[in-house]
DNA sequence: TCCCGATTCTAGCACCGCTAGCAATCCTGC
DNA sequence: GCAGGATTGCTAGCGGTGCTAGAATCGGGA
């Protein structure tokens, strides 16, 4: 009886403590440094155990990358909360989600660039995933001019905010302006409404 | 004299064979199919070869990317002379630019998504980047408004096309409305304009 | 106390990028 | 024509990866 109650919450702890574990190194030596055998060693238990955990390596990093949704949703909310008009909100929240992005680049990567099986763009999606888009959904709703679909809008400005961070990350683009690029992303996305 | 002429011509062309061969097999089965091993084979030589003429494998990606970088630029400027007005330029340039993703997934990834060792944001970048960049830059050039800077405007419409593929490549944002939210950001980067 | 089942570990697979050191080849000078 | 020497490309191997089969160990129930 209880006995298997102790063995489902322990096992929910390890399953925790790898989940951690894989994000502190990752966040501290960036993703290559996370190889099974290190994690293992990490959590002090033996490679196979991973395994009994996630199907593999991926479904590790999706389980941070979830973690990660919830956090980002946290911070969009406050920034929009923070902010007083509709622009200063979209304009905060880009802010608030390319300096998420600055701060935990590995948390970003196993959430927006690394191929991770979650599902997306569907209902199926994990609600941490809903939340963080609809708080984006959110600061662009109001700048909406009438005919354009609020969604494909937040798409698209969520996809030039994801554009302007990996480009300034891998190089291609230099940090320098970033402030000034990431102001004419959103003056563009506000220009002509109101 | 002549001889050394002669070798070192076959070592140019055997350069040639290497970049051919790993993007062929890149654009066939992917990069992850593209290992050391597999292209030697390909290319008929051993292993070794390859680092006697690259430094590595991220080297030889590179090389294939300067050529995706050449194509990329041929493209864009054709898209750019078919079409008519400022704002037709720019939505044709914008799809063409996201077409030629589409089409050589594997080509794009080299160039802009892959950490490649290639000075990019600086004057010593390979000249058919400069070309490529250059053709974004004078089909955004006509629709610049006064007070912003062509350039910077230029690198945050192509951090939005770049972002619109990424996140619709790995399945992030769904593939059918791509055309849609497409014309959502030429249309916001011209709007306000002329 | 003993046994059985679940759990965890050891050991190993096939692969990766990369390199040391040897063998064969080809050009040069006699 | 032929030996000597540099160059070239090979074989073999290193340390690493993600992942797994099967042995061993541990705990609870009879």
């Amino acid at each position: 009886m209880s006995i298997q109650r102790r063995r489902e919450r322990e096992r929910a702890e390890r399953e925790k403590l790898i989940v951690t574990a894989a994000r502190e190194l990752a966040e501290a030596e960036g993703w290559d440094a996370v190889t099974t055998r290190r994690l293992a060693a990490e959590i002090e238990y033996s490679q196979p155990v991973l395994y009994s955990h996630f199907k593999g390596k991926d479904a590790i990093m999706a389980a941070v990358a979830v973690e990660g949704f919830a956090e980002l949703a946290v911070e969009l909310r406050a920034a929009r909360a923070a902010a007083e008009g509709a622009r200063e909100a979209l304009a905060a929240v880009g802010e608030a989600y390319t300096d998420f992005a600055r701060r935990r680049p590995a948390l970003y990567d196993a959430m927006f660039t690394h191929t991770v099986d979650l599902p997306f763009a569907t209902p199926q999606a994990p609600a941490a995933l809903h939340e963080a888009f609809g708080e984006l959904l959110r600061a662009v709703e109001p700048i909406v001019t009438e005919g354009d679909d609020p969604g494909l809008l937040t798409e698209t400005y969520w996809a030039g905010l994801h554009g302007l961070i990996t480009l300034m990350r891998s190089g291609r683009l230099p940090k320098e302006a970033h402030a000034a690029r990431l102001s004419l992303l959103t003056a563009h996305f506000t220009a002509c409404a109101t």
